[in-house]
DNA sequence: ACAAAAAAATGACCGTGGGTCACTTGGTGA
DNA sequence: TCACCAAGTGACCCACGGTCATTTTTTTGT
C-alpha cells in the first residue's frame, strides 16, 4: 500500500499551503513586521509545526523566493519553446515578459531583492537554498539559450557571448527596478518599465547582425 | 560666541563616529546578528545614546547606505570634472569605476542592496531618507550629464535619451552582481567584473555616434 | 565662584517575537 | 486492542529593539 508515497505528498502540500499562509502573511506586513505566529495563524497551524517544515523565518522567505523564480521560470519556458519566433524577437520579447511579470506578480517580483538578507542566514546547505540556486541556474539558461538561438538563425551578431550577455540582463532585471524606488517618487519622470524597453532597445540595437 | 556652532559640529562627529562603529559592526556580522549593544560598545556609547541621534536599527543602516552613495558620488564627481576625455571615454569608465568601487568598498556596495527593507520600515520624512534620496539623485544626475557631454561633444549618438539611460546603468550597477552571487558559485564561469564591462561594451557599441 | 537650568548620556526595564521542547493526538500495523 | 511513531501543540525561554526616569556634564546668569 503506498502509506509512504501518501503521506509524502501530504506533506509536500502542508508545505505548499504554509507557504501561501506565509507569502499573504510576508506581502501585506513585510518581512520585518511579519511574525511567525502570524503565519501559524494563516497556515492554520501552530507555530511549532512550522519548525518541522522550515528551519526558520529567513528559510520561509527563501521558499517564497523559490517560488517567485518558479513562476517567471515557466513564463519564459514557454517563451523559450515558441517555434515561430526569430531569436532575436524572443529576445525582444524578454522585456515585455519581465515588465509583465513585475506587474503581475509585484510582491513575488519584490521577493528577488530582499533575498541576500535571507539567504545569509540559511545555512547554504539547506533544500531551499538548493532549489533557489536551480531555478536560477534554469532562467540564466533560457536566457541564454534564447540568445543563442538568435546567432543559430543569424538574427543576432554571432560574436555575441550568450551566457555573460544573459547574466548581465537577468541582474538588470533584479536591479534597475529598485533603483527607481530609491529615487524620489515625484522628480521621476519615467516609469521602470519605460527604462527596461529604453535599455532593451539599446542592447538589441548593439547586438542586431 | 559660537557655543550652539560648536555643540553641532560635536553632534555631528558623534553621529559619524556612531556610524562608524554601526559599519564595523554590520558589516562584520550582518544586520540581523549585529545589535544595538554591540555598536553602542563599540562607539563607546550606552544604547539610549543611540537613539538621541537614530530613530531606529533601521534608520542606522539607512546612514550607512548614505555614506556608502557618497563615497561613489565623490569617486564619479571627479570622473565628471575631467576635462580631457571625451563623453564616450568618460561613459566607458563608468564600468571601471563601478567595479572598483564595488572591490574597494564591497561591504558599503552590499548596502546599496538591502537598502529596501531597512528603507521601507523607516518613517519617509527623517533626515537620513531624504539624504539617501538626494545623493541618488546626484548620482543619477552625474551619470546623465557625461552622457551629455558625449552627445555635445558628437561621441555618442544625439538620440541617445540621457536621463533614462542614466537609470538603467545605476539600476544595472545595483543588480548585476548580487545576480551573479544568487547564482551558484562553483558554476559561474564569469565573475561580476567580466560581466559588468560586457554589457557596458554592448552598450557603448549602441550608443556611440 | 556658585547655583540653577539645560543638555547629554545612562542603563535598568519592558514587550515582542523567533525558536525550542516536553507533551498530546491520531493514524497505522500487528 | 494496544504499542508505536510521526505529526502537531503551545507554554516557555531569552535575546534584542526600544523607552524613560534618573544621573552626569555643560552652559548660563549673577
Amino acid at each position: 500500500m503506498g502509506v509512504v508515497e501518501r503521506k509524502e505528498r501530504e506533506k509536500e502540500l502542508r508545505s505548499e499551503s504554509i507557504i501561501d499562509a506565509a507569502e499573504r502573511i510576508f506581502f501585506s506586513k513585510g518581512f520585518e513586521h511579519a511574525t511567525m505566529n502570524d503565519v501559524a495563524e494563516e497556515a492554520e497551524l501552530s507555530k511549532g509545526a512550522l519548525y518541522l517544515y522550515f528551519h526558520s523565518k529567513n528559510e520561509l522567505c527563501m521558499a517564497i523566493l523559490q517560488r517567485s523564480l518558479l513562476i517567471l521560470k515557466n513564463k519564459m519556458t514557454i517563451l523559450h519553446d515558441d517555434n515561430i519566433l526569430t531569436g532575436i524577437e524572443k529576445f525582444a520579447r524578454l522585456a515585455r515578459l519581465f515588465i509583465a511579470f513585475a506587474k503581475e506578480y509585484p510582491n513575488h517580483y519584490n521577493s528577488f531583492l530582499s533575498y541576500r538578507e535571507h539567504r545569509g542566514n540559511c545555512p547554504a546547505t539547506g533544500k531551499v537554498i538548493k532549489g533557489t540556486n536551480e531555478e536560477n541556474k534554469k532562467i540564466n539558461r533560457i536566457i541564454s539559450d534564447i540568445i543563442r538561438m538568435g546567432k543559430a538563425d543569424k538574427t543576432i551578431n554571432k560574436d555575441i557571448d550568450a551566457d555573460k550577455l544573459s547574466l548581465a540582463l537577468w541582474g538588470n532585471f533584479t536591479g534597475i527596478m529598485p533603483s527607481s524606488i530609491l529615487h524620489d517618487r515625484s522628480s521621476l519622470d519615467y516609469n521602470p518599465e519605460e527604462v527596461i524597453k529604453y535599455h532593451f532597445e539599446l542592447l538589441i540595437n548593439a547586438i542586431k547582425a
